[in-house]
Parts: C-alpha cells; sequence; structure tokens
RNA sequence: GGCGGGGUAGCUCAGCUGGUUAGAGCGCAGGAUUCAUAAUCCUGAGGUCGGGGGUUCGAGCCCCCCCCCCGCUACCA
C-alpha cells in the first residue's frame, strides 16, 4: 500500500441507462457488489457515501422516443422509477440515488465542459454534417447510405464504400440518404468539441500501470483485476484517438456555448459528471461539502462497474478529472465480467433475462435469497453463469439448512431448556479446548471477512461469513446439550450461551450480505445497531429474552424453478421492437434494375483471417460464381451447401478479404442478430427469375 | 485476423511474486446422530489443472505453437 488509510470513500456504481429496466446481470455486476463493500465499511464506521442515478440522455433514448411518439422525458421517467423499484427492493442502500436529466446535473456538467473548454482541453472542429430534416437531428457517419463515387454501388456508409473498400467522408455519397427516415439529408456546418486523448497517454501509462499521479505514488496496481489492466493497457498501448465530446441532438445537456444551440454534451462526458452532481445534491442536503469527497486528497474514489464501463471510468473520466484538475482519481476500479443465465448470454431483445421487479413480485420476501446467490456466483474474474436450479440448491441448501436451521436449533434448544432465555456466560476456567477454539474462531471472523470485502473478493467474503454458521452447527452437533440437559445442567448452559454468541456474531458479519436476515437474527437478539466491531464472542448479553422468529427462509421446490426457466425468452409486454423506417418510394423502373435469381449453393468455405465472411460457390442457372457473404456466425459451411437461395446477380462485383464476390445472397435479419436466408419454396431451379 | 480476459473435480468457482501428497461450496457414496426446516456432523470417491512442445532441481502458475469461450476491434448491404 502506498498511502494511509483514506479518511473518506467516495464510492459508485455505474448510472444505469434509462432506457429499460433493471436485470439480475447488473445487479450482480455494479450494484451488488458495491452495496456489499459500502455496507461493511458503513458497519465499521468509515466515513462514506455511496451515490449513483439514472443515465437519462443518449441517441438511444432520443431515437425510441421518436419511433414510439413520445418525449423522451416519458421514457426516462418510467424507468427511473422502475430502476429506483428494483434497487430499493433488493436492498441496495445508495445514500442517494439522483438523475442526470436534472437541472442541477445540466449546471454541473456545463461548468465542468466550460472549465475544460478554457483550459484549452478540447480541440473544436468545425465539419459539414449531413442532417435529417424529416428526423430532425444531425446524423452520424454510418446512418448514411448513398451511391459510391468510385465504383457506383448503392449501399455505401457515409465512412466506406464496402463494395470497393474506398474511405469516404459522407458528402462525398451521391444520393444520400438517413437510414433513420429515408429522406435525403441536407448539408449543415457544425462544431464538434474533441477531447484529444493522445496527449494523455504518457501519464496515463504511468497512473494505471504503476498507480503513480504525478510521480507520486497513488494506488497498488496489484489490487487491480487482471482484466481490468489488461484492457486499459491495451488501450493506452494501441494509441489513444481523439473522442468527440459533443453530439447534435435535441435531448442532452446544452453545450454551454453561444452558437452552440442544438448541441448536447456526449452522453459518457455528462454521465460520469453525474457522479459529482450527485454528490452535490447529497452534500446540500445533509450539510456537508462536495469537495471533502472528490476533491480532498485524504478522499479515496472508487468506480463499480461492469466490464463495458471499463475504459470510461479507467481512462476517459479520469482524463476529464485530471485536465479539469483538482479532482481525486479512483484508486480501483473493481470491474465485474459478465453472468449468463440458463446456458445463454442474456439478452433483453430475446427477454432471455431476469428481470429484478418481476423476481421481487414472484418472490415477495426473496431479497436475501437472490442477494446471496448473486454474491456466491458474482463474476468477479471472469463471466459465471446463472440457473435456476442452482438457485433453488443454494437456497435450500446453504441458506435454509445450514443457516436457517442452525439459528433454528438454537431458538429451539434455549426456549426449551431456558424458557427462551439466554443462559448465563460460563466462567474462563470452565471453557473447554473446544469452547476457546470456537471462541477464537469467532474472534478472527470479523477481520478475515472484512479484509475480503475490502480486497473485492465478495464471493469468498460470504462463504466465510456462512461458515461461522457451519461452525455453530459443527459445535453444537458435538457437545451435543440435548444429552447433557439433565446430568449436567451447567456444562448445557454453556454451551448454549456460546451458541447464541455464534448467531449474534452472524447477525453482524451477514449484514452486508443478507440485510433482510442481519436484522431479524438481531431483533431476535435483543442486538441494537450492531457494528462490525461489536462482532464479539461475548456480545449476546446473558438474561436476554429471544424474540420469534420466523422461518428465514422457505424452500424453493421444483415447480418454482420450472416455472422461472419456462418464463425466459417468451415476449414480455415490454419488449419494443425496431423496425426500420420505410425508405424512400421508388420507381418500377428502378426495381427492375435489380436482376434477382434462384441458385443452389455448390460449395462453402470459411474466408481465412475473417470471422465473419463464407465463400460460397453459387450456381446461378446462367454461370457458377463466387459469393462472399458475412454469414459465417450463423451458418457452417456444410449447412449452407445444397440451399437454394436468393440472389441478387447484378450487383457490381467487389473484392473482399482478397476474393472477388460476384452477387450477393439476401438474408433476413432477426430482432436479436440473427440470420435467416430467403429461400424460394421446391421446384424452381437455378436460373429462374425473381420479380 | 489484431488486442485483452478466461479455459482447474459432475456443477459454481479459489489457487498470492513457480516449491512438499492441487483446494472450497454444492452434488454424489458410506457412516454417525436426532435439539432442529428429512435438518446436522464425520469419512470418502472424483481432476493427465484445454492440447502439444520447452525453460527449471521443481510449473496449474514462466516461454513457444495450437484449440475453445467471452469482450473490444477489423472484415460482413
Amino acid at each position: 500500500m502506498s498511502k494511509s488509510a483514506p479518511k473518506r470513500r467516495m464510492i459508485t456504481s455505474a448510472l444505469p441507462y434509462a432506457n429499460g429496466p433493471i436485470h439480475l446481470g447488473h445487479i450482480a455486476g455494479a450494484y451488488l457488489p458495491a452495496d456489499i463493500h459500502v455496507r461493511h465499511l458503513r458497519s465499521t464506521g468509515e466515513d462514506v457515501l455511496w451515490i449513483c442515478g439514472s443515465d437519462e440522455h443518449g441517441a438511444a433514448i432520443t431515437l425510441r422516443a421518436k419511433k414510439e411518439g413520445i418525449p423522451p422525458r416519458e421514457i426516462v421517467d418510467l424507468y427511473h422509477e422502475e430502476m429506483q423499484k428494483a434497487f430499493t427492493g433488493l436492498d441496495i442502500s445508495f445514500d442517494h440515488y439522483s438523475r442526470t436529466s436534472s437541472p442541477k446535473h445540466h449546471q454541473v456538467a456545463q461548468e465542468f465542459f466550460l472549465n475544460l473548454m478554457e483550459k484549452g482541453g478540447f480541440e473544436v472542429k468545425t465539419e459539414e454534417q449531413f442532417f435529417d430534416e424529416k428526423a430532425q437531428q444531425f446524423l452520424a457517419d454510418r446512418y448514411i447510405q448513398g451511391t459510391c463515387p468510385s465504383c457506383g454501388h448503392d449501399g455505401a456508409y457515409g465512412d466506406q464504400c464496402e463494395k470497393c473498400g474506398k474511405t469516404l467522408s459522407p458528402t462525398e455519397l451521391v444520393n444520400p440518404k438517413s437510414t433513420l427516415s429515408g429522406s435525403t439529408p441536407v448539408l449543415k456546418p457544425t462544431t464538434l468539441w474533441y477531447l484529444p486523448m493522445g496527449r494523455h497517454e504518457s501519464w496515463l501509462r504511468e497512473y494505471i500501470v504503476e498507480g503513480k499521479l504525478d510521480g507520486q505514488p497513488h494506488h497498488d496496481p496489484k489490487t487491480w483485476k487482471a482484466h481490468v489492466l489488461g484492457q486499459c493497457r491495451s488501450w493506452i498501448e494501441g494509441g489513444l484517438e481523439s473522442r468527440a465530446m459533443t453530439r447534435d441532438l435535441d435531448w442532452g445537456v446544452p453545450v454551454p456555448v453561444e452558437g452552440a444551440e442544438g448541441k448536447v454534451l456526449y452522453v459518457w462526458l455528462d454521465a460520469p459528471i453525474g457522479y459529482i452532481t450527485a454528490t452535490m445534491e447529497w452534500c446540500e442536503a445533509h450539510g456537508q461539502d462536495w469537495k471533502d469527497w472528490w476533491q480532498d486528497p485524504n478522499a479515496e474514489l472508487l468506480h463499480f462497474i461492469g466490464k463495458d464501463n471499463i475504459v470510461f471510468h479507467c481512462i476517459i473520466f479520469p482524463i476529464l478529472l485530471k485536465e479539469h484538475g483538482g479532482y481525486n482519481l479512483p484508486t480501483n476500479v473493481p470491474a465485474n465480467e459478465f453472468m449468463n443465465l440458463e446456458g445463454d448470454k442474456i439478452s433483453t431483445s430475446r427477454n432471455w433475462a431476469v428481470w429484478v421487479t418481476e423476481y421481487l413480485e414472484d418472490f415477495p420476501e426473496g431479497s436475501d435469497a437472490m442477494r446471496y446467490v448473486l454474491t456466491a456466483i458474482m463474476p468477479e474474474q471472469k463471466d459465471s453463469e446463472f440457473t435456476w436450479s442452482d438457485f433453488r440448491d443454494k437456497v435450500n441448501n446453504e441458506l435454509a439448512d445450514v443457516l436457517g436451521n442452525f439459528v433454528n436449533r438454537v431458538l429451539v434448544l434455549t426456549k426449551k431448556y431456558y424458557g427462551g432465555e439466554v443462559p448465563t456466560a460460563p466462567a474462563q476456567e470452565d471453557l473447554t479446548d473446544t469452547d476457546r477454539a470456537l471462541l477464537e474462531a469467532l474472534a478472527a471472523a470479523p477481520g478475515k471477512i472484512g479484509g475480503l470485502i475490502q480486497r473485492h473478493r465478495y464471493k469468498e467474503a460470504q462463504l466465510e461469513a456462512m461458515n461461522v454458521a457451519r461452525l455453530g452447527n459443527k459445535y453444537l452437533t458435538e457437545q451435543e446439550p440435548w444429552k447433557l440437559q439433565k446430568t449436567d445442567p451447567e456444562r448445557t448452559a454453556t454451551i448454549m450461551h456460546l451458541t447464541c454468541q455464534v448467531v449474534g456474531n452472524c447477525a453482524v458479519l451477514l449484514e452486508p450480505f443478507l440485510p433482510q436476515t442481519a436484522a431479524k437474527l438481531a431483533a431476535a437478539f435483543g442486538l441494537t445497531d450492531g457494528r462490525w466491531a461489536d462482532a464479539q464472542p461475548d456480545m449476546v448479553q446473558a438474561g436476554t429474552t429471544l424474540g420469534e422468529l420466523p422461518i428465514l427462509f422457505a424452500k424453493i421446490d421444483d415447480d418454482t424453478v420450472a416455472a422461472q426457466v419456462a418464463k425466459l425468452g417468451q415476449k414480455g409486454g415490454d419488449t419494443t421492437r425496431e423496425i426500420m423506417p420505410a425508405k424512400d418510394e421508388i420507381t418500377f423502373d428502378d426495381f427492375t434494375k435489380l436482376d434477382l435469381r434462384v441458385g443452389t449453393v455448390l460449395e462453402c468455405e470459411k474466408v481465412p483471417k475473417a470471422d465473419k465472411l463464407l465463400k460460397l460457390t453459387v450456381d446461378t442457372g446462367l454461370d457458377t460464381r463466387t459469393v462472399v457473404s458475412g454469414i459465417a456466425e450463423h451458418f457452417k459451411p456444410e449447412d449452407v451447401v445444397g440451399r437454394q437461395v436468393t440472389l441478387l446477380v447484378n450487383l457490381a462485383p467487389r473484392k473482399l478479404r482478397g476474393i472477388e464476390s460476384q452477387g450477393m445472397v439476401l438474408m433476413a435479419s432477426t430482432d436479436d442478430g440473427g440470420l435467416r436466408f430467403v429461400s424460394p419454396e421446391e421446384g424452381v431451379q437455378p436460373g429462374d427469375v425473381i420479380s
């Protein structure tokens, strides 16, 4: 460690994008680990502030609003509320949950932007860009298609013609079209503010690789996860390109510069600043100075995120913070990997996901159970997998049997023998070696578990916390108080007194993982405000009357598992399909220019050094020709051979990876990015004309 | 194809800068036990650590080649 313990800990979790509900993958990635971390810090009395909020800007929300014909506000309001419900339901205990569409945030983000601008942190460039008057917005290069000036190909993109390979700018296209509305865009000059990241390579390298900032030790890179470091190194060594930090959109934080109407900050610039805004809001409400959290060198900054956000939090945001000046940079970014679901990737569009609010409807008391399972399989260093049968096993065999049953045993025995009062503590000299071993283990547990949590080893930490309950089970079984009760009441009292201590310790040590269960245990064992330091071998007072405790964890049966699995992949009411808008009208003559034929695939092989390309040899009736098609991710060569396909035969030839492609195979693309052949029914032959 | 991260017991995962018989939880088998939510406790069987070379007294950990999975990226209208 290069620095002494920080005075304050500023903790953030990735701002969820207000364009859809929260699923288990989100929780396991950026929220549950942070919640465990923060709960532990609070329990140890550390000065910690954990903020989050909805990320409500960006093109995706705008596009969706346009498609649904509603204002973006409606979408973000809906999901802002939905996401808060999900977090609250799983006891994700943010100190403050904000949102980026608030006036306060706009002001903060604008001030931040102006500061960078005044420092010369941006490169300002004016460029002519296409504007879609129908969609009322400027178009990114890839949203424009047209005819290639060099080869005449009709489907060239604004950045490149896929046919002849020529690099283009949108303005070179003949007959450009917006892929948003199909209309013809017009050219308008626009100004963009670029962040020249290349300037920052040298200090970034030192910061990431050596953990040094301005020549001073800042953090220990060895405490960072391998995949986080790897990804960052990869980006830095690959050379950092300038990135546009503004967009021409009407939804977002307006660029606070005269003449910049219709421009907003790039969502990735404004979102992380949302962390700062949220902190300010909390501080205003609590009479604190936000700078103590973000600018005091004695404060530590920690970002919890999923692996898709690494570059932004480890590279771009640090650049912004450093360029602005005065801010702390993160001392760690413990990004998690992804969580898969029942053998497949989580997919919103295929509804292959477990939505938190739906889960809570099906399992109203299920917060702790889900937290436990998600922690047990947390993707800390590699992708992991959630299955409902595993959920059942862990809830039934670990939570219910090991923990729940242990607590129940203690409760029942204490009631039976002592009318529910914790018996008197034994004298030191009466303790057996086994007793001492138990007490030693109890004394060691808080430090061990806390240490694991602080090193972001939540999975192992939870296991150790559960081991305390296991210890209790073992002790009870070995000591057999039910046999001693009649012959040796004193010994029985000792055993039961110690066992009660074990439960008391569980109440504190499990709190970061299972807050509801911990609260129930604490209440039943007469503990109030259990802090980490209270986890002691003598924490439960003799004479305490134990309260009633319902069954802690209901067992999950196979039918429940089956029902949950069956829900996966079914289209819910919430999935809005993204339908491509109709293109401009064409004449019949235009259509007749296309020569579409039936073809039969004779041979097929993978194109080397290209992941997506297959080389097909097709009998077109006219001839046998080679067609290169980007379908290798969806079809194996042997699946394609022998198929009848629809072929555009008069498409100008184009070289792909050195192979000349003479035509195009027509494919239908599905919602989830899949492809299907557009194949004729039976009874047709190669060369048959399609019209 | 390039870059990054992974491939370790049936399942989900640990294995720090290379060092005695490779670990945990669950599952499985056998046994013990009954206070308890048919719970608990003990014992045990399971691994050529993706494959093949190499460095080393010694490699799951280091080097080279290959295969597979995930992410970014390129090629794909």
